[in-house]
RNA sequence: GCCGAAGUGGCGGAAUUGGUAGACGCGCUGGAUUCAAAAUCCAGUUCUGGCAACAGAGUGUGGGUUCGAUUCCCACCUUCGGUACCA
């Protein structure tokens, strides 16, 4: 029978769905393994090839551990609400539900097709209701609780109200917005609102102000990603920032369990290292400064360089900062005005990277120094950011590098402090040197004197030493459709109004179904508009905002144990037994933002007993990204024919011509190694599917493009280009190929179902694997597609004479059966390292070695088989069917290792001398040093290399090297 | 800017703990088969010199440690990811 890949997939899907071969049950007797697939999202351009390059990797991984005992939970589902959702439905013109739910369709059915062994059964949305409601009820949960630092987790809230009624704030030790003081009286007789607003400074769901972007021209409220230059990417506009009422998610509260957590997870060094940074701990000070002549006002600051406080010569606030306004004189106002104009169109990211220009502007104001008591100059600049630490400094400019500038620019005195002349090198940021003209702490190092400081300023009572963390609380809110919407009432409906949480029963609180769900232009978000929703008969008023696209996938993990309960988010006993993820897959760009959030999910709903464990994955993983190849024509006017060195060859009265390959500084191009052309050029983007493998875009192609876009039908392909000739004498134009990332925008995405059409899924998921390491990124190119589909049809005809099933059962020869033991040996340690491209690499070495030994032994291929059915699903059923199986391959047993048929007792050393390699000798590995000596010298070539001088040592690492040193 | 990663033949990559650099595959060259092509098979293929034997150079760049460095250390260059409202 012939290698029929269509016809067997076909066959083989619907068997393994009619015979639940994946479903997996909560509780048997073989061990766990939760191996879990960071879930896609599901975009309008279905699934490219970059998508499964993880899920490949964690399907083989699953079907290893099945084969090898364990009851594996490899679940799938859709991360589907999000703003890409919602813009997409906007452009097609349909409702998000249905374009998503058409997105999810084509993705399951790509997947199914690439044949993942996951349990459909447990598949989750996030935009579903009946996943939502739980979603919903864990923002409820941290609406009504509070973080204690004295019991170091978060508790009820009404653990803290009773805190409150009997002794007011003392003794509370809270993770709050803002420090409060009062005694049971003073909380006593507060109002239901005034209690409410102290405990809003507690919850860990609250609602703060913080800033979005906003257009006015597009009249709404505007993403990082959409702001680009400080205009909007859509349309060009210009865009500013506004203050809104929104929810955050305490997440500073678990900072210091988010850090330490990090050492006990088996993560990358430098997973672990980039989420450190961003939870950003430092030591430090915070001191108060008071303003002159503002009746003793004060403003706080936060410093890691406490030491450094007699070399302060300015102040420097946030431009955001509250006390900007009062403080700024009448004389400076116009420059404060001016500058924060400025700021107000800056990104974060602008202002932070920002290096070259220094900006800023004096507020007319000053500090007293609480030491020397002199006068200090505030001044505001958009390199302090509100969001870190208190929003301002005390600036040190012989310390500090951005300080430094910015005394330079704004010719701000300059005061050493420090003496580095113990240490040579050391730059301005070095946390080194003895202190001078520094008053008390003169002489001290910097380490003590930073001690000596922190003791004076807390005996002064101007200051303390204090851990500052530059993670952020987690903003909540978006005001945009297609989210979970908030559980919340408000029974006033003002900007100060009071939260309340609807009653559990009332969950899930659907998302209206709305027409027209665009923002609107006053920038209120489209649920505002959802009159009957929004405004409830008793009264109140619900939530508009809804939950950020992360809001679903921080706990989608702990769906999947129990998908279906109506009762609880998962119930206790599919927690026991899963307990938490074993095996985590998925892209870098996780890092931070989705790998900080859940994880303080989880560790909130260890503090409410939800779960047990105190991190959700065990061992993390992350998949490079594969990129896509974009390619451009170029296209030349005025053009000058130009030899290798730059000389006129000849003028091109021709007013187009397409030419192809490298452009330089936008005017030469090079057409082959001798010729250039010199005149005004411009690149167009031309869509991968008209060019080959190569690049090469032919003429009939060519002419198909030109067809389809407007601003090249002018070109004539018989006068207007250099055509190139091939091998066949067919002419083509060699296109300029530039890596980014896979996007439809840039014509670059490649799907999956064609090459799975053309090679079938096996072929498919070895390539992808054979691509390179897993957590490597690398340009897609399907060029070397050809070998693995070789070797699967190598493999495929080692059972197969003529077309026909053809195996024996005659005994193995102890050859064969080493090389079938070496590829146990490399695959199983090499799965177990996650290097799946060396795994394919191996079976292809077994295969041709089988195929020279024309080995068509069951004995033989049998377990080859198995050892490669969590590689090519497919094939491997049907050769295990075809070898008179019962059941799926994917239920069988993994083959046994035996070390007798691999051991080796001689080895070719490569003898070096003088660090070259010079000879190779093959020995016995039971030699011992003198005997390996004796050989090795008297071999000739060793002795020619040698050439009379005296061996000062003699190396020899068994089974490894032998190395001469003369 | 800051944080993290990567850089090895014409190309994707291998070298697992500091021990033979280039496994495996693509491409290319030559040959077999064929009327011809596709497919398949065989041989070769890091670069330079040489008919060859062989010699020299060689893992982004420049230094260092070591008997020995793709691997460890220092400085730099380039590319990619993240940078808190893309997910």
């Amino acid at each position: 029978m012939e290698f029929n890949y269509t016809e067997f997939e076909q066959k083989w899907q619907k068997y393994w769905e009619e015979n639940n071969t994946y479903k997996v049950e909560n509780n048997t007797d073989r061990p766990k393994y939760y191996v879990l697939d960071m879930f896609p999202y599901p975009s309008g351009s279905g699934l490219h090839v970059g998508h499964p390059l993880g899920y490949i990797a964690s399907d083989i991984y699953s079907r290893y551990k099945r084969l090898k005992g364990f009851n594996v939970l490899h679940p799938m589902g859709f991360d589907a609400f999000g703003l890409p959702a919602e813009q997409y439905a906007i452009k097609q013109g349909k409702h998000p539900a249905r374009t998503t739910e058409e997105n999810i369709a084509t993705y399951k059915k790509q997947l199914r097709s690439l044949g993942m062994s996951y349990d459909w059964s447990r598949e989750v949305k996030t935009c579903d209701p009946s996943y939502y409601k739980w979603t919903q009820w864990a923002f409820l949960q941290m609406f009504d609780s509070w973080y204690n630092q004295n019991t170091n987790q978060a508790e009820k809230l009404e653990t803290l109200v009773a805190k409150f009624e009997a002794n007011g704030t003392e003794g509370v030790n809270a993770a709050e917005t803002e420090a409060l003081n009062f005694t049971a009286e003073e909380w006593q007789a507060m109002d239901e609102t005034a209690q409410q607003k102290v405990l809003m400074n507690y919850r860990l769901a609250y609602l703060d102000y913080s800033e979005v972007w906003f257009c006015p021209a597009l009249g709404t409220v505007l993403a990082n990603d959409e702001v680009k230059d400080g205009k909007s990417e859509r349309g060009d506009h210009d865009v500013e920032k506004r203050r809104l009422r929104q929810w955050f998610l305490r997440v500073t509260a678990y900072a210091e369990r988010l850090l330490g957590g990090l050492e006990t997870v088996d993560w990358s060094e430098s997973m672990r290292e980039m989420q450190r940074n961003w939870i950003g701990k430092s030591h430090g000070a915070s001191m108060f400064f008071e303003i002159d002549g503002h009746n003793g006002k004060t403003f706080e600051i936060f410093t890691t360089r406490p030491d450094t406080i007699f070399g302060v010569t300015f102040m420097v606030l946030a431009p955001e900062h509250e006390l900007v306004q009062e403080i700024t004189s009448d004389s400076q106002k116009q420059a404060i005005e001016e500058y924060l104009e400025y700021v107000n169109k800056r990104s974060e990211r602008e202002r932070m990277s920002e290096v070259k220009v220094v900006t800023g502007a004096f507020t007319g104001a000053y500090a007293i120094h609480p030491f020397t008591k002199a006068k200090i100059p505030i001044w505001i600049s958009e390199y302090v950011l509100a969001s870190y630490g208190t929003g301002a400094i005390m600036a040190v400019p012989s310390d500090d590098d951005r300080d430094n500038a910015f005394a330079d620019k704004f010719g701000i005195p300059i005061v050493d402090i420090i003496d580095k002349s113990d240490y040579p090198g050391a730059t301005r940021d070095d946390k080194i040197g003895k202190m001078i003209n520094s008053d008390f702490i003169n002489g001290l190092e910097v380490k003590d004197a930073i001690k000596v400081i922190c003791d004076k300023v807390e005996e002064m009572k101007v200051g303390k030493a204090k851990i500052n963390y530059r993670l952020r609380d987690a903003g909540f809110s978006r005001q945009r459709y297609w989210g979970e919407p908030f559980p919340i009432v408000y029974k006033d409906d003002s900007e100060e109004g009071v939260p309340y949480a609807i009653d559990i029963n009332e969950l899930p609180l659907i998302l209206p179904e709305m027409e027209d769900f665009r923002p609107q232009k006053d920038g209120q978000p489209p649920l505002a508009k959802a009159e009957h929703w929004r405004n409830l008969t008793n009264g109140t008023f619900r939530e508009t905002d809804t939950m950020p696209g992360y809001a679903g996938s921080s706990w989608y993990f702990l769906r999947y144990m129990d998908p279906h309960n109506e009762d609880a988010f998962v119930s206790q006993e599919a927690l026991d037994y899963w307990e938490s993820v074993d095996f985590y897959i998925g892209g870098a760009e996780h890092a931070v933002g989705h790998l900080i959030y859940s994880r303080m999910w989880h560790k909130f709903f260890k503090d409410m007993s939800l779960v047990k464990t105190e991190e959700p994955y065990k061992k993390l993983v992350n998949q490079g990204m594969i990129q896509g190849q974009s390619l451009f024509i170029s296209f030349c006017e005025d053009a000058k024919k130009l030899d290798r060195d730059g000389d006129v060859v000849a003028e091109i009265n021709d007013f187009n011509k397409f030419v192809s390959h490298q452009i330089d500084g936008g005017n030469e191009v090079k057409i082959d190694k001798d010729t250039y052309v010199l005149g005004k050029c411009k690149e167009h983007r031309v869509p991968i599917h008209y060019a080959d493998v190569h690049g090469r875009l032919y003429k009939d192609q060519f002419t198909k493009y030109i067809n389809e876009y407007k601003e090249m039908t002018h070109v004539d392909p018989e006068k207007n280009v250099w055509w190139k000739v091939d091998g066949n004498g067919e002419e083509y134009i060699l296109l300029r190929p530039e890596v980014e990332k896979m996007s439809k925008s840039k014509y670059n995405v490649v799907n999956p179902d064609d090459m799975v059409a053309q090679y079938g899924a096996d072929v498919f998921r070895m390539f992808e694997m054979f691509l390179g390491p897993i957590e490597q990124s690398k340009p897609w190119d399907t060029k070397g597609i050809s070998g693995v589909s070789k070797f699967i049809r190598k493999y495929w005809n080692l059972s197969h004479k003529n077309e026909a099933f053809n195996v024996s059962d005659d005994e193995p020869t102890k050859e064969e059966l080493k090389i079938l033991h070496q590829t146990i040996k490399k695959v199983e340690d090499d799965i177990e390292r996650l290097s799946f491209n060396t795994c394919v690499s191996a079976f292809m070495v077994c295969v041709n070695e089988l195929n020279s030994k024309k080995c068509n032994k069951r004995s033989i291929l049998e377990p080859l088989t198995v050892l490669m059915a969590p590689f090519a699903p497919y094939t491997t059923e049907e050769i295990w069917h075809k070898l008179g199986k019962e059941g799926s391959i994917h239920q069988a047993t993994y083959p046994v290792l035996n070390e007798e048929y691999i051991k080796e007792d001689a080895f070719e050393y490569p003898i070096m001398i003088k660090g070259k390699m010079r000879a190779k000798i093959e020995m016995s590995l039971d030699w011992d040093e003198a005997a390996v000596k004796d050989k090795v010298l008297a071999d000739e070539r060793v002795q020619k290399w040698i050439n009379g001088d005296e061996v000062k040592r003699f190396i020899l690492v068994k089974g490894r090297i032998v190395n001469i040193v003369i």
